[in-house]
DNA sequence: TAATCGTGGTT
DNA sequence: TAACCAAGATT
């Protein structure tokens, strides 16, 4: 592919820029901590940085280290982890830190192979905290990268797909310059965040614009569509709210595989179409009862609500009932009546915490 | 290869 | 409202 081969030289052009215009106050360009650095691409993979801002700082002070993370219990994670979302990030990042402190002496394996064997840790990711934490020449291709380069390169098709990707790849090695990943790496980063948005691409103030193939065409601001991908499907479910005489909540502590792995969260009922026919409330509190092995009143049906996750939509009401019989209370049980303000410090899912927040 | 895995902001 | 998108990895 002549047109792989060829170097567009964005490295001269993006550093200056870089020096100039970068997002250099963010929290992770201030150190070159190894762990701090990897902590950061976690928390970062597939989330805008506006998100993960809080998360970052708040998870450094609860786990300074590799040695605090790889010894904190999961829960504690999970619960530093709450509204962040994809949360095998937390289960891995966990993992990981328990591998670091074990097999690596408490530092982040400095060849990619070792740091690609880290559960949570791909090949974008390895690189950056290489080219970041110790200051080799990897190349990175995260959503930034792989925006800019395919503008700049004037690929066509799908950004995703195979044959692209594997061009997408080499473009990023030949662009990365030697001896300056760490700061090509940022700098194509803020490019593609600042200024080589996905919507709305603001060319005129581009210092790459003279290199790039798509800034001359008419349609510059459009990327291929992902491959149309369907209506997310629609799933629904009752979630059932149920507090005892203290005011105390039952939480379920879901499997680790699946939607919301790990995370505690309301009993879920899940049904082939939404309540809303009161004469199936009965029903539903049977089948809650005979399930669980509590006695439950109703006590009212909230509205229907909806959630969208990445990969479908669910409608769901919470149905409200009082607990008569404080029946779990065995210690590993995944199913716990838990005070409001302790329930708070759980990792929960966000419409989950939302939903406590606003009891009482 | 194609699904799976969250959430919040923007359009 | 609904679609789109984000410092991707895993199976």
């Amino acid at each position: 592919m002549a047109l792989a081969e060829e170097r567009l030289g964005l490295a001269q052009l993006l550093l200056p820029w870089y020096r100039d215009h970068g997002r250099h106050e963010l929290p992770w360009r201030q150190t070159r901590d190894d762990y701090a650095l990897w902590l950061a691409e976690v928390l970062l993979q597939q989330t805008q940085v506006r998100t993960a801002l809080p998360y970052y700082g708040r998870f450094l002070s609860a786990f300074p280290s590799w040695q605090d993370l790889a010894s904190a219990p999961l829960d504690a994670v999970l619960a530093q982890w709450s509204g962040l979302g994809y949360y095998a990030r937390a289960r891995n990042a966990h993992r990981a830190a328990q591998m670091v402190v074990q097999e690596h002496g408490g530092r982040f394996p400095p060849t990619m192979a070792a740091a690609m064997a880290l559960p949570g840790v791909g090949r974008s990711t390895a690189a950056a905290v290489l080219a970041s934490a110790y200051g080799q020449d990897q190349a990175i291709l995260d959503a930034n990268a792989r925006r800019v380069l395919f503008r700049a390169a004037g690929l066509v098709g799908e950004p995703r797909s195979s044959t692209n990707d594997r061009k997408l790849w080499r473009i990023a090695e030949a662009e990365t310059p030697a001896g300056a990943a760490h700061d090509y790496n940022q700098a194509i980063q803020d490019l593609g965040a600042v200024l080589c948005r996905a919507a709305r691409p603001d060319c005129p103030n581009c210092p790459v614009q003279s290199r790039c193939r798509a800034a001359a065409l008419p349609k510059r601001r459009e990327l291929p569509r992902e491959g149309d991908r369907s209506a997310r499907p629609r799933r629904y479910a009752t979630l059932l709210l149920a507090r005892d005489d203290g005011g105390r909540v039952l939480l379920q502590r879901r499997p680790e595989r699946g939607i919301w792995g790990g995370l505690w969260s309301l009993p879920s009922l899940d049904d082939e179409q939404i309540l809303v026919d009161s004469s199936l409330r009965a029903q539903v509190l049977e089948r809650y009862a005979a399930a669980v092995g509590l006695v439950l009143h109703e006590q009212s049906l909230g509205p229907v609500q909806r959630h969208t996750f990445s990969h479908f939509s669910l409608e769901y009401a919470v149905l409200h009932a009082s607990l008569r019989v404080q029946a779990v209370a065995d210690k590993g049980s995944p199913l716990l009546c838990w005070d409001l303000a302790a329930a708070l410090q759980l990792g929960l899912p966000s419409p989950i915490r939302r939903l406590l927040e606003q009891l009482d």
